[in-house]
DNA sequence: CGTAAACAACTGATATACAAGATGTGTTCA
DNA sequence: TGAACACATCTTGTATATCAGTTGTTTACG
């Protein structure tokens, strides 16, 4: 879906302002105000947000206005049901499909994700951490899965900058890749599934205590 | 996303009838002329083709028009791919989370396609298996993995259709889901998940052979 | 005779304008 | 003083019109 026409712009815009929180949780839109700020008309921002709807990053209210999806703990469990389900299987896959080069690139970003778990800035380990998981599904090259994952992902990433806003986290709570490259790297598809069960579950459970 | 606007009017209506074939794997779609048949004004209609983009139902090209979605070997494959990570997965988590009420109307309906299975009403048949995994999928009673799986089951769906529509199936090819109910009966998780994927692989080997 | 360039027609893409529904406020009556 | 009804305003939803881009055809030139 290459951004050309002005619908797919506005489409692309707002999903990054929704997930870097440019527009928070429960944010009410406005699509005249909307438009004129994006410097675009009304019909292509009323598709994207059509878009946006079935990916739930908005929720149309019909006839009452169209507002950012709120992000209560219920939503939040959904996502790491839905991650474990789906990127468990797609690591157990990946073990077997990944090419040398997906496995260099991997190992690559690996590293800097550890990197990034010594140091404070948690943006930056957030976006990290975000590219493996989204190479990880690109090795498998199903676009059914890729869509249903990235989009997940995408919601989780909204859900980390939410909580970590006003909570910092400690240095426990920036997971590591580590098992899961070694999995792949030794072409282990159960214990690549393994890896990232536990990887999921552990950062699920860092949540769950904290509410 | 109850239709209640035109634009979901319309956008249930093209799932339907591209899903049950009225509108066949790579026909080209002249917006006005469809609006008009729907009759609906066209602007509705371009929201509800954005919407079925996204779901793959159509491919939009920008600027040179709109078809729905061809329907290639590899497209099927990576569908039953999907299936498989997504239905496995809800399948294990449905049998520790399964209702009585659940497992009861999960029962009437595998009894359903048992009895449809010894007809030669192919159609009658795609329905009611359609309706056990769109069920199984409920009682996990997580949105984003339902608005994954319906997605896909629908895809599923158009498949088989085109697949048996000159290709009626022989007895054999339509599938019990006897041992996933009893498994999901005695609150087998692994068992549950065995199954669906037995069952899964089991359908997408059928389609291999002939190809 | 073949190829390339220009033109015309068609269709999608967006902007502008209009209509309908919902919400909040103000007024009136109990 | 409180509650209910009506009105006004705001915002969404839809229709109509205009603009721009692509494609196919035709014509002219090599």
């Amino acid at each position: 879906m290459p951004a050309q026409r002005d619908s797919d712009i506005a489409y692309a815009t707002l999903q990054d302002m929704i997930v870097d929180l440019r527009l928070p949780p429960s944010t009410f839109i406005n699509e005249s105000a909307l438009a004129s700020e994006l410097g675009l008309g009304r019909v292509p921002v009323r598709e994207a947000l059509a878009r946006l709807a079935k990916d739930r990053f908005v929720t149309i209210m019909p006839r009452r206005g169209t507002a950012v999806t709120p992000l209560t703990l219920p939503d939040v469990l959904d996502i790491f049901e839905a991650r474990e389900t789906i990127e468990c299987g797609v690591a157990y896959i990946a073990a077997a499909r990944a090419s040398e080069e997906d496995l260099a690139a991997l190992r690559t970003l690996v590293e800097t994700v550890d990197r990034d778990r010594e140091s404070t800035d948690y943006e930056q380990f957030l976006l990290d951490d975000h590219a493996v998981h989204v190479r990880l599904v690109h090795i498998v090259q199903n676009v059914l899965l890729q869509d249903a994952a990235d989009r997940l992902l995408l919601h989780s990433l909204r859900f980390w900058r939410m909580h970590w806003k006003n909570r910092p986290p400690s240095k426990d709570a920036m997971l590591s890749h580590a098992d899961l490259l070694s999995a792949l790297e030794s072409r282990d598809p159960s214990r690549a599934e393994a890896a990232m069960r536990d990887h999921l579950t552990t950062s699920r459970q860092l949540v769950q205590i904290l509410f």
